[in-house]
DNA sequence: CTGAAAGCGCTTACAG
DNA sequence: CTGAAAGCGCTTACAG
């Protein structure tokens, strides 16, 4: 079933029903009615790789992400996939699960594909791996790669707002001994939102040394164990902000385990937002970074490099500017606490 | 860069070139050591539509679920899309939303990339929608549709096993007023998962009427506000099973929130064993439903297909059995519990 | 408004 | 073991 029995059976050449096909409105309404017709009767479907092979376009895009069992993707899959059907556009999902040199096995089966675009959600980002993608033309999104976003378009992202949003809730609730949990510092995801939290520290004038930031990998026994550590301190914090909410589960876990209330005893503010952080008991506050608007961002930088053909210089790309959530882990800090 | 250049570069023919990319082993081994090299040194990526389009395969698998959102999916997902990279196959990634209607229109697009099969790993599908699919000998599998299970493949899941674990667990621990918090009755999961549940309250000597069921929508604030009508009763069950995780956790809240503690008050058990269940507080005791058995079986029903190009009868599926997972969400019940 | 024909970049049966 | 050539199913510049 091709396009050729189909122009036979309606009386026309390929070309017509071709023009039919893709909307062209050089073809007489009575015509284009009548092939139609015979499409829908013959219930004939188009073949896509001829058609890409001819256009020299795919109408797809590639989506990259590092784990999708990471509770943090799956918004934006679905966000990205959405908008991207709304445009006739499928996509091709794949991860990389960490692994860097996976990367370069994706962007080449990506590129064979002929996508028209990949967009690269993981946090890191090896560049060598990109090189066959800028190479063949195909253009590329990043998240927030700062390093590379003179040579790629990238969603970039803003913590400063967010931080400041949580450190003011906290200093306007009586707290003053906050400390970071913070994760992997070779990541320049966890590099800035560190920074972003010093900055705002040293604006609410709380700012205090070193033991202000504690260590951990972003998984949530790497929160209990941080927080187990914090208590023995002989003046533990008042309040926790943790680099991710996974981590902040973790502080609660050991919080419960040590016997304290949350948040009568201490403060507990996340960073991501998951959709599980709110189904935690109490539910936890954290500071909300939009799945969505990241892969809306992608999209439409993907998309504008595919309708223009210009892969170099970006239009103004926006920002996303994750923003403060409160809700139950967070509460007025005691003027004296006792010893647990 | 097309395979022409390759050959000229090299100076062989085209038919030659393609034969090393496609590790015919009609080609001299030193022609292919330097055809490689050419193509190693010009960067040559074939063109996948080209290749698709001759060949008549695409080496795509399509997936669809109904909403990536929701936990069960990313590993499935996940595992799914390994599997097919391991084999050279990319996947095309759709959701449907809970939208029967989307899942024709996901259906046709992915017959019009010309996928070599498509899973279909929604709750609930539509026949209708799976038309072209067949119409084009498409390979289609289904999740758990045993009404459909005879036209197409399926991946079956036998509740029994799991709910006959956690109903022993229960019982042995002295519970015999245990109630299922169910689902919407029209799903066909759910009718199953009801019925495993009450033949094995019957096996184990503690079926009851009518209240031993009571009706959530799956989701949290559904699970919340069961529990809450639960305590109102004169006997509020010492147990309850939900049907999901996410109902499982609404029941825990509610528990918290009228004092009573879990599992020493009440035992809860979840269904599905989602990343989360053992982020509760106490960690949920919950029978697992394997995703990574699920997207295994999809995938080596679908692949199988692709192969053997029988579209027709099925080897012999393999069921998909879940387990009860014993965490700290259970416990003795007491002999005489007060009313709260 | 419509059609004949070239060509997108591959693969493969055929001939040698 | 290698090559010349046909053809997969479309789209589109060109001619009318």
């Amino acid at each position: 079933m091709d396009i050729q029995q189909v122009a036979q059976r309606a009386g026309v050449s390929t070309a017509t029903v071709s023009r039919v096909l893709n909307g062209s409105n050089k073809v007489r309404e009575k015509t284009a009615e009548h092939v139609r017709r015979v499409i829908a009767e013959l219930n004939y479907v188009p073949n896509n790789s001829a058609r890409n092979l001819r256009i020299g376009r795919s109408e797809l895009f590639g989506l990259i992400v590092s784990d999708i069992k990471n509770p943090f993707f799956p918004e934006l899959i679905d966000h990205f996939e959405e908008l991207a059907a709304a445009q006739g556009i499928d996509v091709i999902f794949t991860h990389t699960n960490y692994n860097s040199a996976r990367l370069a096995t994706c962007v080449r089966r990506l590129v064979e594909r002929n996508v028209d675009g990949i967009a690269v959600m993981t946090s890191e980002v090896d560049e060598p791996a990109l090189e066959l993608s800028t190479q063949r033309k195909v253009p590329v999104v990043l998240l927030n790669q700062t390093r590379l976003n003179r040579k790629y378009r990238d969603v970039m992202i803003d913590y400063s707002r967010g931080f400041h949003e949580a450190m003011q809730h906290l200093t306007s609730l009586g707290h003053s001994n906050i400390v970071f949990l913070t994760g992997p510092q070779q990541l320049s995801s966890i590099q800035r939102r560190q920074a972003a939290f010093k900055a705002a520290a040293k604006k609410c004038g709380v700012l205090r040394g070193e033991d202000q930031i504690i260590l951990g990998d972003l998984r949530v026994e790497s929160g209990r164990v941080a927080m187990e550590t914090l208590l023995r301190r002989k003046r533990p914090p008042t309040a926790v902000i943790a680099a991710n909410d996974l981590m902040a589960v973790g502080v609660l876990q050991a919080a419960n385990a040590a016997g304290l209330r949350v948040p009568e005893d201490v403060s507990i503010i996340g960073f991501d937002d998951l959709p599980l952080a709110m189904m935690m008991h109490p539910p936890l506050t954290s500071i909300h970074l939009s799945r969505r608007e990241i892969a809306a961002e992608a999209f439409s930088q993907l998309m504008q490099l595919h309708k223009h053909r210009a892969p170099g210089s970006p239009r103004a790309p926006r920002k996303v500017h994750p923003r403060l959530i409160v809700r139950g882990s967070t509460a007025r800090a005691r003027s004296k606490r006792k010893k647990a």
